[in-house]
DNA sequence: CCGCCTAAGATACCGCTGTA
DNA sequence: TACAGCGGTATCTTAGGCGG
């Protein structure tokens, strides 16, 4: 049986292509104290086929035997299309996510719904009506008969073959603010690389694919003429020494970093806590009515 | 309309397990 | 040893079917 909740579960999934159980309790179960009841549902919904699991098997939260994550299967995504009747959830992405990438997907969906419930924190009468009008993940399918990255999923983008040039962000979303869309790609950084050979491999494929106004390809409908990436990074000193890393680099104008403790709904959107390789932070959304939707 | 029964979800508690 | 997460189980709650 499938309740309203488990069709919840499913479009939770469906967004956010990975999520844990902690995740999925916090955003659809918070009554549930001793998380039985998440594990309930999740537990059916997997018996029906509803929803794929994936067992984590390096794994260290603080303590404890290693949690498993939750992805949407093929027959989850057919039951979500003809229960809200809208075909786009066929699109959505079922493979499994590698195993060694687990917390990193894990860190991806964590920044989706920050960014999901900042949106939902304006008021009415907000002065920006700030709104997300379209999210892609990096495995997001553009065309399922492909086999090569570059022409099967939306995001990844071969700039040169030789020698090879790549730009594949994590995630890539177009925010729109009274009217004006600018488009943000998203970079997270777990800190299992150093900050050189980070800045190294991820700014001239960002640096071309600003050269070429790649970013018009995977949003058309966007009305400001650039676009910025926002690297998340664990810790404020791991930030700092990313934005040291890539002060030299090609196309340096076009990062902005922030740490994950600033990354709270409340202060996303609004807050200076985004910064550049040099200079001051500022806040994704200028002050300025003339250049809102502009972060720099 | 009533009383009874059943099915399934929600809730609470508990023991097991693997890691720091 | 402490702890977090998992899954088993007993009990409570709710919805629906059914005969009288």
């Amino acid at each position: 049986m499938v309740t309203d909740r488990d069709i919840l579960i499913l479009r939770a999934v469906s967004r956010y292509y990975v999520l844990n159980r902690h995740q999925i309790q916090r955003l659809i179960f918070p009554e549930d104290i001793h998380g039985r009841v998440t594990r309930r549902r999740l537990q059916s919904l997997i018996d029906a086929d509803l929803l794929n699991r994936q067992p984590m098997l390096v794994c260290h939260p603080q303590n404890g035997v290693p949690a498993p994550v939750y992805y949407p299967s093929p027959k989850g995504i057919e039951l979500l299309a003809e229960f809200t009747g809208d075909d786009r959830f066929l699109a959505t992405a079922t493979q499994a996510p590698t195993m060694h990438h687990v917390w990193h997907w894990l860190a991806v969906s964590e920044t989706h719904i920050a960014f999901d419930q900042a949106i939902s924190l304006q008021t009415a009468d907000s002065p920006y009506a700030v709104r997300v009008v379209e999210w892609l993940n990096e495995y997001d399918v553009v065309n399922p008969a492909e086999t090569l990255p570059e022409k099967r999923f939306h995001l990844y983008t071969l700039l040169r073959s030789s020698p090879r040039l790549i730009c594949a962000p994590d995630a890539a979303l177009l925010l729109n603010a009274r009217g004006h869309s600018k488009v943000f790609y998203l970079e997270e950084d777990r800190a299992t690389t150093g900050v050189h050979q980070i800045a190294a491999s991820k700014s001239q494929g960002y640096a071309v694919l600003a050269e070429v106004s790649g970013h018009r390809r995977h949003f058309p409908q966007a009305t400001i003429d650039t676009f910025t990436v926002l690297m998340i990074a664990p810790t404020a000193r791991r930030r700092d020494a990313l934005r040291k890393a890539f002060r030299e680099k090609q196309g340096a104008a076009l990062w902005r970093f922030a740490s994950v403790e600033d990354l709270k709904p409340e202060r996303l959107l609004f807050e200076p806590i985004w910064y550049p390789c040099d200079g001051e932070p500022a806040s994704l959304i200028k002050p300025n009515p003339l250049s809102e939707g502009e972060s720099s």
